[in-house]
DNA sequence: CAACGGACCTGCCTGC
DNA sequence: TGCAGGCAGGTCCGTT
C-alpha cells in the first residue's frame, strides 16, 4: 500500500504524539511479521523516552533515547493512534503504549510489514546501509540515475524500483515519474540520455512533493493515523487508469507487466 | 555482477 | 450463493 509519500504521510501523523512521549510499554501480540519482531525492541523501548520519528526510504525510524526501532509497513501496513486499552482486531499486531494514555497502533492484515531494532546507528542496519539517495537529496539527480544506469538493459521503470537507486520509489509513483517525464517504461535504463534523465529526477521529486501535499495516494485502503485518507488518486495521470484517455493526448492508457509488477503508460506521449 | 522469479500473507473482486 | 483464480501500494533472497 504504501510508497514514499505514504509513509511520509504517516511520519508526520505520528511525530507529534511520539516526540517527546515516554512508552510504558511495547505489547506484542503476533510476533511474526516478515521478520520476527526481536524481544529487544520491547527491552530497549519499555520505559524509553521517545525523541521523534524520521524517514529513510518506506522505513520509519522511531527515535528513543536507548536507539531506534524500524517499522516498514510493508504492503498493507499502517499506524493508528487509539487510547490505551482499546481492544485489539485480528490484524492489530503491536502497540507502543505511552503513559499519557495513548497507544500507537501497528495493522497489517499481510504481515509483510515488520518492527526491527536499530539500535545507536540505525542507518547502519543492514536493510538501510545500502539505500540509494533520498530523492529530495542534493545526491539525487539526473547525474546519478545517469551514472547507475551505466551498461544496465533492465527496464527503466524496474531500474527505478530498485531500492538502491533511489530510496522510496515504489510502483504507483514510477509509472507518474516516467509519464511526466515522457520516457517509456520499457526502455533500456542504460539507453536513456543524461537530459532526459534531468528531466526525470525532477519529474520524480514534482510527483512525490505534490503527493505528500495531498496526503498521499488512498486506492483501497490507505489512511493517515488519523484514519484520514490521502487525495493524489484522483489527480493520478496513468496508474490505475488503463483504457482511459491520457490528459496530454487524449490516446488510450496502456496497462503492461513490467518486472512483474502492473505499469500504465501512454504509448504515445512516452518513448 | 545483473536480472529474474519465488517467497512471505490476507482480502477483495471477477467470472463461472 | 459458492468457489477458484487473479490481483494488490514491498522488497529480500536464492538461482540463473
Amino acid at each position: 500500500m504504501p510508497e514514499l509519500p505514504e509513509v511520509e504521510t504517516t511520519r508526520r501523523g505520528i511525530a507529534p504524539l511520539v516526540a517527546g512521549a515516554r512508552i510504558e510499554r511495547v505489547v506484542v501480540r503476533e510476533r511474526r511479521l516478515r521478520w520476527p519482531i526481536p524481544r529487544q525492541v520491547e527491552h530497549a523501548l519499555a520505559g524509553a523516552a521517545m525523541l521523534g520519528v524520521r524517514r529513510r526510504a518506506k522505513y520509519l525510524l522511531l527515535e528513543s533515547e536507548r536507539g531506534t526501532a524500524i517499522a516498514h509497513l510493508g504492503m498493507s501496513g499502517s499506524f493508528s493512534v487509539v487510547a490505551a486499552g482499546t481492544e485489539p482486531d485480528v490484524h492489530d499486531h503491536y502497540d507502543l503504549v505511552f503513559d499519557g494514555g495513548t497507544a500507537l497502533r501497528f495493522t497489517d492484515p499481510r504481515k509483510f510489514g515488520s518492527l526491527l531494532w536499530g539500535g545507536r546507528e540505525p542507518l547502519r542496519h543492514k536493510l538501510l546501509a545500502d539505500l540509494g539517495p533520498e530523492p529530495f537529496s542534493a545526491e539525487f539527480s539526473g547525474a546519478w540515475l545517469k551514472e547507475r544506469s551505466l551498461g544496465r538493459r533492465v527496464a527503466v521503470k524496474s531500474f527505478l524500483m530498485m531500492p538502491a537507486v533511489v530510496a522510496g520509489m515504489g510502483n504507483i509513483y514510477a509509472s507518474e515519474a516516467l509519464y511526466r517525464a515522457g520516457i517509456h517504461p520499457r526502455r533500456a535504463a542504460g539507453r536513456i540520455a543524461l537530459s532526459r534523465y534531468e528531466a526525470l529526477a525532477r519529474a520524480i521529486r514534482d510527483v512525490l512533493s505534490e503527493a505528500i501535499e495531498a496526503g498521499g495516494t488512498t486506492l483501497r485502503d490507505f489512511a493517515d493515523a488519523r484514519g484520514r485518507p490521502g487525495y493524489f488518486a484522483q489527480r493520478l495521470d496513468v496508474y490505475d487508469r488503463e483504457g482511459q484517455s491520457c490528459r496530454r493526448c487524449g490516446s488510450s492508457i496502456r496497462r503492461s507487466v513490467i518486472g512483474q509488477r502492473a505499469s500504465y503508460y501512454c504509448a504515445r506521449c512516452q518513448t
